[in-house]
DNA sequence: CGCTATGATTTGTCTAGTTGTATAGTAGTT
DNA sequence: AACTACTATACAACTAGACAAATCATAGCG
């Protein structure tokens, strides 16, 4: 995987420390040992990373004292670190909807509790894609109790939007009482749908949303591709 | 008429040794050499055995230390509001924190601007490991603002936890003011701090702890190993 | 105050062992 | 001829531990 060796990725870090001013010109470095207990990594692979940078008369150790900074930084690679970032709340609401599918079917076990049903008591799956800027960055399934929102398909394949939906079968507004959030790797459907190489990592968010007067409305399921998603939680309410 | 490989039935060997406590958790397997010249046959073999077992995450090798044994996955539930300790101990695991390392230098741009500090100004860093019944979870790194926090290295040292280090200097209690995750590929690094193979997808969450008052006294990031933390929001205000 | 002795700390060097990768080759099968 | 499974060899990258050499802080002593 791993074709650059480590000391090198070291060496990088610590310019980059260096040229970002976390370490000023004659400031001592952390001994060989801490770097080493941070890194995780052999003091000998840290010793290999700073006479990389000695070489390049960015530091000079001295025997006994410790490795010192001897000018900085101006020029240093930069990296591939800037990438396209979708910034996204945690209430998941995302413009740009695409339906793969919409079915009535029995609920599953884990389903049923989620939506205090019974198992095999009937719930609409919601099936979809979230696009930003024509590019796909979640795929999901929404899991609905269809006893109690019998016209909800409909609501949904006119416009996609389940808040809207929801509304029109009822539902003013909803609340979300728990999320779980994890990161996996994609499978090769989920992939699929978020172009991404199968093994790329994704975001998994399961989560429930209620009625105001707390029975579920919704058992949701969603894969964020994280390369291109960054959640945001926005912790107000203070 | 294809018999099976004899990689094959090396590999199925150890995951028998591994299963019936042969080696046990984070043991490290005999050599690469051993494992050939017991098996009788070449180590490239034996290295494709090896590869299907760190396939399935039963093994994780460190090159020049050996192969050693990985953590059965378990999922850790945290909370966002409820402190780290208090949610592992619910979770019925012993959580711990290892320090790695504990310095204090100059603030750069991101930092400055995350604490409300100037670029330059004295920081102190604390970087550590969470583990859960001795499995690393999670490797963070903490930057507090030095001059308001002087004597924080020494709480911190002295039982690692953040909570008692900050309210031991002062600061009686603290929230989270904003909080960003995403999905990544775990890097050489961190892969080799929680015990995964590089390119193991991992949950990066980076986030700001204020004070009562609003002012900043925790910038923090944080990488936990996906395999085996559920991150758990609770959304109760109230 | 100034000096030295001492011990802890830190970098420098050495030896040995282990995994990762690349190249080339052989035997058997299709 | 091409492919698969395995062998053989060599080297690169990293770990592990030990010890030497330089430095620094400090205590003790004149």
């Amino acid at each position: 995987m791993s074709q650059t060796p480590i000391w090198k990725t070291i060496a990088l870090a610590l310019t980059a420390d260096i040229a970002e001013g976390r370490f000023a010109t004659g400031d001592r470095l952390p001994t060989e040992a801490q770097l080493a207990a941070t890194h995780g990594v052999n003091r000998h692979t840290v010793r290999r990373a700073l006479a990389e940078l000695a070489r390049q008369r960015l530091v000079h150790p001295r025997r006994g004292a410790g490795v010192f900074v001897s000018a900085a930084a101006t020029d240093y690679p930069i990296g591939k670190r800037v990438r396209y970032h979708q910034n996204i709340s945690a209430s998941g609401k995302i413009p740009g909807k695409q339906v793969l599918s919409l079915i009535t079917r029995a609920a599953d076990k884990t389903e049923a509790e989620a939506l205090a049903l019974a198992p095999g008591d009937p719930v609409h799956v919601y099936d979809g894609l979230s696009l930003a800027d024509g590019q796909p960055i979640a795929v999901f399934q929404s899991v609905f109790p269809a006893a109690r929102l019998p016209d909800l398909p409909e609501a949904l394949a006119q416009n996609g939007s389940v808040t809207r939906a929801l509304r029109h079968c009822g539902v003013a507004d909803y609340t979300r009482i728990s999320t779980r959030l994890t990161a996996r790797a994609a499978e090769a459907i989920q992939a699929r749908h978020l172009h991404l190489i199968e093994g790329a990592p994704v975001l998994h968010s399961v989560g429930i949303n209620a009625d105001p007067q707390g029975h579920p409305v919704e058992y949701g399921k969603t894969v964020f591709a994280g390369e291109r998603v960054t959640l945001t939680l926005d912790d107000d309410h203070g």
